[in-house]
DNA sequence: CTTGACCTTCCAGTTTAGTGGAAGGTCAAG
DNA sequence: CTTGACCTTCCACTAAACTGGAAGGTCAAG
């Protein structure tokens, strides 16, 4: 796949992953016979799943750390194991921040959906602040 | 409250908040006769919110626009409605992205706990990707 | 009455994650 | 044999969210 391609399917820009390679995100391609990138079909799904980190707010440092467990190999396990535990434990905790704020954010929604007109006042809303 | 024992409450630098003063997250604070900032001790659970939205993820904007609620009140109450919603719908596609990457990086995890030693093998474990 | 820890404004620099554009090569289609 | 849509590198620029530092004011304590 051509680099366009493999962008498109991925939902970026062909600038973006010559910047995930450069980098480091992503291996550098094969190059075809005139100097294109050449990517395998898999690439696709890396891409995805740097897109699913960076939606969920992760830096490109921190899935870098989370995809070099590829690279890793020849290290001993133990490091692999903790980089990832600490991934979790980080994971865990955005969690429950997200998920605290989405419980706050659904109060004031609850509060304006109900069709109290209190809750037009701002001093109210602002209460739950 | 002066600005540096409210910035250390929430956790922050009193240059923090003079910058969140400007982009207008942070509603000017009353002054002293010398010209410092005064701050009520509610600006600590303000700022509380704010890091927390910044721990999940959100940008300054989105914070903004959850806090914007509290100045709206002169607008009508279906502007405010449709901002939380929007603002709900953006965390629940948030928190979906997280809980799938936590389950990926988990599997990683599982692979190199379970000791088992091929999960050393960088080609396996690639094999998640 | 000076020292030190605060505070003020203003302006410039940093990091992260891209984006834009120039200058040029490649190649299938008309 | 020339468009047009791709691709290449390189360099500069942007936006977001701070961070540092200069130059100076305030004030309690020694």
């Amino acid at each position: 796949m051509r680099i366009g391609e493999t962008a498109t399917a991925a939902g970026m820009t062909a600038k973006t992953l010559r910047f995930y390679e450069d980098r480091g995100l992503l291996p550098a391609a094969d190059r075809a016979p005139n100097g294109y990138r050449d990517y395998p079909h898999e690439t696709v799904s890396r891409l995805e799943f740097i897109r699913r980190g960076r939606t969920a707010g992760l830096t490109l440092a921190q899935i870098g750390d989370i995809l070099s467990v590829r690279d890793i190999g020849q290290a001993p396990c133990v490091h692999v194991r903790d980089l990832l535990a600490k991934q979790l434990r980080d994971l865990d905790a955005q969690i429950a921040e997200l998920t605290a704020l989405r419980a706050t954010v659904a109060e004031f929604h609850d509060a304006a959906a109900a069709g109290d007109p209190a809750s037009c006042d701002p001093e109210r809303i602002c209460s739950y602040l």
